[in-house]
DNA sequence: ACGTTATATTTGCATAAACCTATAAATATT
DNA sequence: AATATTTATAGGTTTATGCAAATATAACGT
């Protein structure tokens, strides 16, 4: 019998299929995208990011939301403002090649 | 003044972010996934991808669909069957970075 | 021409997503 | 304590998604 080469470059098993897919459904969406590119790798309070992004306070807040269950971006409370992050740099890497392939040079 | 340093890595424009978007939503189901990891970087007849990912052929043309019209697969008819593969060796590597962020080494 | 295999399409339905407006809660300022 | 700022949440409406079951189309073998 032939050695088995099953060269599925893309072997992810089935829980990180799940999980890839609910991560990427957060990041699927236009609003949420450019809320992700505006904060970057910075730091930004959601006020920031809605003046950045032109929609609603809650709107923003909405989609920050979905966001931070995810697993995309996380934030913490500095006085009155809350200040929002992208969670790991695994992510930012992934906005990056996001951006190479989307974004013709 | 200070120099303007808007360290926007992530300077996507309105259209590349909205294309971004739509491609990813097509990507952001675990089964569609799936079937992109199924593929990989071969060409397989739509069957074969029903085999393997386990579910209705009349789900998995509606999936496939749903990628093609989103530009994420292309497929040639040969003989009686449809041969499907990834659209572009940009989407497969950011397939690939999307392995790298989801599946823990 | 007929049955068979391979794929696509349609329809109906249930559920989820998106968005708006209004309101609540927390902190800050005076 | 009253007011203003910042952020979150709730309720309602509209639209999109996902899926199953049935049916349609296309090519193949006999």
């Amino acid at each position: 019998m032939l050695q088995k080469v099953d060269q599925n470059f893309f072997d992810m098993r089935e829980e990180n299929i799940e999980q890839a897919a609910r991560a990427l459904k957060a990041m699927a969406h236009p609003l949420r995208l450019k809320i992700l590119c505006v904060i970057g790798d910075s730091e930004l309070p959601v006020m920031e990011i809605v003046n950045k992004v032109g929609t609603t306070q809650s709107n923003v807040s909405q989609h920050l939301d979905i966001l931070r269950e995810k697993g995309i971006v996380v934030s913490r409370r500095e006085g009155s403002k809350i200040l929002c992050r992208v969670k790991s740099k695994e992510i930012l890497e992934l906005m990056v090649a996001m951006q190479r392939t989307f974004c013709p040079t």
